[in-house]
DNA sequence: ATGAAAGCGCTAACAC
DNA sequence: GTGTTAGCGCTTTCAT
């Protein structure tokens, strides 16, 4: 007669497994886990034994015993901002099936709240990391590197060795819808935007650097520290037109700030795209029906989530990763209205 | 000299900082978790050895020895909703700052999916469970119950025993709507839905009631399943429009066909709310500028999740709770326009 | 390719 | 109030 242990939870466990599987636990272990040097055979007995069983692996003895967790660890900037959303949603969807728990950090766009929560989650020894972009604390790097975590870097794109990125160039972004409004005829561009994490700014960059060797000037921008929202894009698209009323063509970091503008802009009888062309950016998918004829970069989130997950993924398993850099693009939608 | 064991982590444990503060394991144990039997010399005694060691618990071990995570799983119908968005902030920012862990499950508005994630979340042993609202499959009710998870729910309110919940009454939240418009001397009245989850449907019925109390007419309405968006708002609309011309007051489920609808009759030169008067729900923060003047029923998400997740930090600390539910209330914020 | 033994770091149980 | 002991369920190491 077993003694039931009263501390256990009643759940089977891998003992009960390999005993009915007939084999020893290391080797019930191995099989489930798919180690390749397990006999065919017996790994579909324990397959079998743990089916009948309804056996569920313990995350917790996992962890302990391996020290690393099934946890990979997403930090964004903002959940407030659809983009992030989507793509969160895309990585849950790559990594949940595949038995990864996965843990959603907001650093509210602050390196030193992304610094914490760093610090924080590395308590639960997750086994990888994805993070946004490469603006952070001299001390956040180097708890990743001393923890020697698996990391991936969204949304931005670097050559740097031994860093993986999946993402775009901002730069680029930027470059694009300058060249846009060039070939349109506008020559007085100005670039409005908010919420400066380091995307923008090198978004605002591209645009700017694309001016300038085009010789047009590229000086006039108005950007403010605060979070990006509708009514600031109004505020913002007011304020430039009163010190230069001269402008005719706008790049907005971000649709929310577009919106506003337009909107601002049709209270105030403005023709846009006639006398002045607003450019989006992230192209989000309320846009199409709330101003549909915004022009905007449609960034390729999603994708961004999706193939993140999935170089992690590569990661755990060890594999050789050729390409440490996914650049997925982005593309400029024009619509009728700039 | 002290072998160094390959399998550690490396990491300062329980047992040094134990040996440090010179008392036993369990006591250093006890000191930290805040056990109240543990003298108060010790406890200063072991708090300064482990912060001098820069002690970190290991969640994995103590997940393992106590059969209880310190996670926490909040399952919501969507992300794309900005209303879930801030309801998981604000569960973050309690829970969080505690040293739980929070894991988020989107269940996409389908029973099924919801009863998968239960099943896979209680691999790891959570130790509480934020469910919204009440509508889940007898499954998934078997499988909260037979594991003992703390469980509280949100966004409704029920009087069953042995139920936490948070929220308000989706019901009444659908009567005032119907009396506002009835004050306003509307009386060809619609719902108009989509996305047809348990709230959805009570805030209906609600309304309806509502409208038979009062002599009025109450089987307008215009409900479809398919996913909530501002794109269906507008065609919803347009269709009700044409099979009821004589409709002068709509009740929207939510912001988001608010708006689509707020387009469409700007596009067809409706005046709102001269001939028509939409109430929307939600109130979402951005409705303020879009659609500066839609009369809405602001809910009390973010509320909700610092609530609930309070709710479930009692439950967890074994408190007796005396209010197993909590009503928030709502709010009818009319503005110029309905 | 398989297994035996030894932990991983912590807490529940039961003494005292 | 404090300590001793014995696990929790798994994977590592090392042997065969």
């Amino acid at each position: 007669m077993r003694k039931e242990a009263s501390r256990a939870t009643g759940r089977p466990t891998l003992a009960e497994v390999a005993r009915l599987a007939g084999v020893s636990q290391i080797t019930a272990s191995r099989a489930l886990r798919d180690v390749p040097t397990v006999d065919p055979v017996l790994v579909s007995k324990v397959r079998e034994a743990s089916k009948a069983l309804g056996y569920v692996p313990n995350p917790a003895a996992r962890t302990l015993a391996s020290a690393r967790s099934q946890s990979v660890v997403v930090l964004v900037p903002a959940l407030s901002n659809h983009l992030f959303i989507e793509t969160l949603e895309a990585i849950h969807n790559v990594l949940r099936p595949r038995g990864y728990d996965v843990l959603i950090g907001n650093f509210h766009y602050s390196r030193k709240e992304e610094e914490e929560l760093i610090r924080n989650y590395l308590a639960i020894q997750p086994c990888g990391i994805l993070l946004t972009g490469f603006d952070r604390t001299e001390a956040s790097r180097r708890l990743l590197e001393a923890n020697k975590v698996p990391c991936v870097h969204m949304m931005e794109l670097t050559k740097a060795e031994d860093i993986f990125s999946v993402g775009f160039s901002q730069e680029d972004a930027g470059a694009v819808i300058a060249r846009h409004l060039l070939a349109r005829g506008k020559r007085r561009l100005a670039y409005v935007a908010a919420q400066l994490d380091a995307r923008v700014i090198r978004r605002g960059e591209g645009f700017k650097r694309a001016l300038a060797e085009a010789g047009v000037d590229a000086s006039l921008e108005l950007v403010v520290p605060d979070p990006s929202s509708v009514g600031l894009g109004g505020e913002l698209f007011d304020r430039l037109l009163r010190q230069h009323p001269e402008v005719d063509g706008i790049f907005f970091c971000n649709d929310d700030l577009a919106h506003g503008a337009i909107f601002e802009a049709q209270r105030q009888g403005i023709s846009v795209p006639g006398r002045i062309a607003f450019v989006g950016f992230n192209d989000l998918p309320m846009s199409a029906h709330i101003v549909p004829r915004l022009t905007s970069i449609r960034t390729p989130r999603e994708d961004v989530g999706k193939h993140a997950a999935h170089l992690m993924l590569a990661l755990l398993a060890g594999a050789e990763v050729r390409d440490r850099t996914i650049d997925l693009g982005f593309e400029l939608v024009v619509r009728e209205s700039s």
